[in-house]
Order: structure tokens, then sequence, then C-alpha cells
DNA sequence: TGTACATCAGTGAACGCGCGTTCACTGATGTAC
DNA sequence: TGTACATCAGTGAACGCGCGTTCACTGATGTAC
């Protein structure tokens, strides 16, 4: 046995896990880190067949190539893995996010920004968005709770980004609250859309996209609309 | 033993299932079909709390105060009983529709009356809804595929319904489809919310009722709007 | 640089438990005469 | 109406299995001198 140099990484590469880069070296903190990584991966990676709740703790050990009870050492349960999902999945979309805001063409076009931002950014992180989607209302109560609070989180970034928008500055909060909810709805739905469309049919895609740009301009339009 | 006095419902209600009525007596036909309706009362009602992917056929079963191997009898796995709960759920949903289609007033107002339809369908079948609601992505791949094939059928009827009104007649046909997706889609959406609140807050029904009007009402004139 | 000891990520055996499913059964209901 | 037999919804014992969790352990990495 030698149960330091990478046991989980070449373990994992084996059963076909494929996410650890299988690198054997670094410090103990840096090999246990890396096992911590292998183990939420597979845990995306088997939930996005069975769903989180189905899978065991068991299971997700194996598919990390460790024994189930070195699980243990970097997570409290399954539950407490399922949290830092949810944290993991929305810190990366809140990444993209920021990157969208320094470039200052959002602005001049936000509707097209946002289906641009939204497809490419479930494009590259599918695996967290069909987890997002999946446990949004499937999942345990702690779960589900965690995710409204990080919908909710957004919607409020949202308006705030939207608020300084010019044709938008002069709306009352509450109408941009509104607008920045629907947006959200609207993201996530796209977004439960595009993790279910099979790789490489970039057609599709683009489909999705057109139609979240023309819903997100139906309720721009129809708020002015009926406002006025 | 009397395994024919009603032991299903009568064990259900001492396990505070309530749902069966408790009579004893009537054909071998009635009293199994009894059985069925306790055992699918129970696994709707254990769903609301763990989802139904969570809970196992023992669970059921004690639930319906029958023994696990009877289960066998009424359905031929979880799954099986799934697929029946999602078929449930939708026809109590096309019979409300059904019935509002028969009343005159909705043509006058078709927002305010889906609004309405939609709110007391959800209040008076919460179980049901709450079902749909979660395991639409969150449950096993037959079940959703089931759900999103009722969803789109649903989708496809409403179409043709709103192409009878008057200011709708003269649209396309795509764009009548898709009036009828954002309908859909903003349905199931509130429904999801309905589903959420406890029991009597009638206040927060009605700020739902009046969202899902208003988002309506803003899809039409965004429409119409766009399309001018 | 070399040695002795501490740390701790990962191991593997063992546990009790609830699971789905099988099977032969029981006895009230249903039917034929 | 009464009797003898058939049906079949529900029973209960038994099975092998994967589960989460416990525990004492191992041995490579890290640290103090």
């Amino acid at each position: 046995m030698q149960p330091r140099v990478g046991p989980a990484s070449l373990a994992a590469t084996s059963a076909q896990q494929g996410t650890s880069r299988s690198e054997p070296g670094g410090t103990r903190q840096e090999q246990k880190e890396r096992t911590r990584e292998t183990i939420m991966a597979s845990a995306l990676t088997l939930s996005q067949t069975y769903g989180f709740a189905q899978i065991s703790l068991r299971q997700v050990a194996v598919q990390a190539g460790v024994v189930p009870t070195a699980f243990y050492r970097h997570f409290e349960s399954m539950e407490n893995l399922g949290l830092v999902l949810v944290e993991q999945s929305f810190s990366t979309l809140r990444a993209m996010i920021r990157d969208a805001q320094r470039n200052p063409s959002v602005f001049e076009n936000i509707i097209n920004a946002s289906a641009e931002v939204l497809v490419e950014a479930v494009k590259n992180n599918k695996a967290h968005f069909a987890f997002v989607a999946r446990e949004r209302l499937g999942g345990t109560a702690a779960i589900r709770q965690a995710i409204a609070h990080e919908l909710n989180q957004f919607s409020t970034e949202l308006a705030i980004m939207l608020g300084r928008l010019p044709h938008i500055s002069r709306w009352a909060a509450d109408d941009v609250q509104m607008v920045a909810q629907l947006f959200v709805r609207n993201m996530v739905s796209k977004a439960e859309d595009v993790t279910e469309i099979p790789d490489g049919r970039t057609d599709l895609e683009e489909r999705i996209k057109e139609s979240a740009r023309r819903e997100m301009r139906l309720i721009v339009i129809g708020f002015k609309e009926w406002r006025s």
C-alpha cells in the first residue's frame, strides 16, 4: 500500500472518473485538497445521472477511488457535501457575472450580453447547473433552502446592475426588482433547457439563446408599455 | 386475522394517514380499489416531505397500513407507481381546465380566469402539484420524461384554446404556440410558489395570483408591441 | 545533513439496519349447483 | 336457501445486499533537534 502517492486520483482515473489530473506529488495539504476535489467532482458526475439525493456515500467514494471511510476526512456527511456543491455552483456563476460586468459593451445591450453569458456559463459548467436545476426543488430541505437563498441574492445583485442602466435608472425600485426576478426566473428556466441538450448541438444552443433574448426583450417592452 | 374487513384503510387511519374513508364493506373489487388509492395517497403524502425518489416501497406500505408484499398486488414497482401519480396529477389539472372552458366568462378575460383556475387548482391539489414540481427535474429519467410529455401536451391544448380568442385568432400559429409555452412556464413557476406557502395564508395566495396575472399581461402586451 | 518522533490522510474489518423481492400461506368473498 | 369449491387480496417469514458509521491501524509526510 502507498496511501500517499495520489491513490485517490490514480484510482479515480482507472474508475473512468477522469476529472483529477493524476499528478502524484505536492505537499500533504495539496494532496488532501486534490482528493477533496476528486470527491466533489465524483458526486457531481454521479448526481447528473441519478440525482444527488439518490447517490450514496459509498458510491461517491468508489467513484473517487477512495475507501468509504476516507470520505469523513473531507466532509461531515453527504448533506454537507451537497451544501458545498451548491456554494461552488453559484460561485462559478458569480465569477462569470463579475467578469461580464467589466466589459463595457454589456451596458450597451444588457439583453444580448445576458443571453450570451448565460449560455456560455451553462455550457462550461453543465454539471453545476444541472445540479442546481435538479436539487432546487428535488433536493433535501436544507439544499433547497440554500439554493433559494443564492437565487434571491443573485436577483438582488441583478437589480442593482439593472438600476445602473441609462434606460432603467428612472424606474421605481420595486419595478426594477420585479424585472430582475423575471430575468432570474427566465435564466433558471433557460439553464434547465441548456443542461438537457446533448453535446455538440450548437444549433440548439443558439435557439435557446435566441428565445432567452426574445423573452427578456418581451419583459422589458411589456413593462415599459404597461407602466406608461 | 381478518384480511378482508378493510385492514388497509383501518390501519392507515391508525397510522394517521387519514385519506381513506375507513368504510369497511363493498365488493372485493371495491376494497382492492380502496387499498390502491390508499397506497397512492400514502406515497403522495410521504413524497411531500422526502421527495418521491427518496421514499421506499416499505415506507409507503407501512403508511398505507399494509404489509410490504401487498404493494405488488397493485403496482409493479415504485417507478410504476410514480408514473401513475404523474398521470393522476395531470388528469386532475385537465379536468379543471375542461370545467373552466365551459364557463363563457373565461373567454372575456383569459388572464384573470387562468390565474384564478391555476391558484384554485393548486390549492385543492397541493400534493399533486408539489409532486410534479419536485419530480419534473428531480425524479428518475422515466418520470421526468412523463412529466415533460404532459406539459408539452398541455401547452398545445392551451395554444388551441388561445387561438379561439377574438384578439388572438389573427396571430400566426407559431406566435400563439410561443405565448402558450410562456404561459405554461409561468404556470409551472407559480404552481411551485403556491405549493410552498403555508396553509391559511390567503394573502400570499392573492399575491401570487396577482403576479401571475401581471406576468401573463406582460407577455401578451409585450408580444403585441413587439410584433406590431 | 541525519535521526527520532509526531502528524494525519487513507485503510480495512466489522456492526446493525432497512431495503426489494421470493414464496407458500390464509381465509373472506365470490360462484356454481 | 344451503353446500362445496374457486378465487385472490393481504400475510409473514426469509433471503441476500448495500448502506452509514465505528474503530484501531498504517506508513508517508512533516518537524524538531
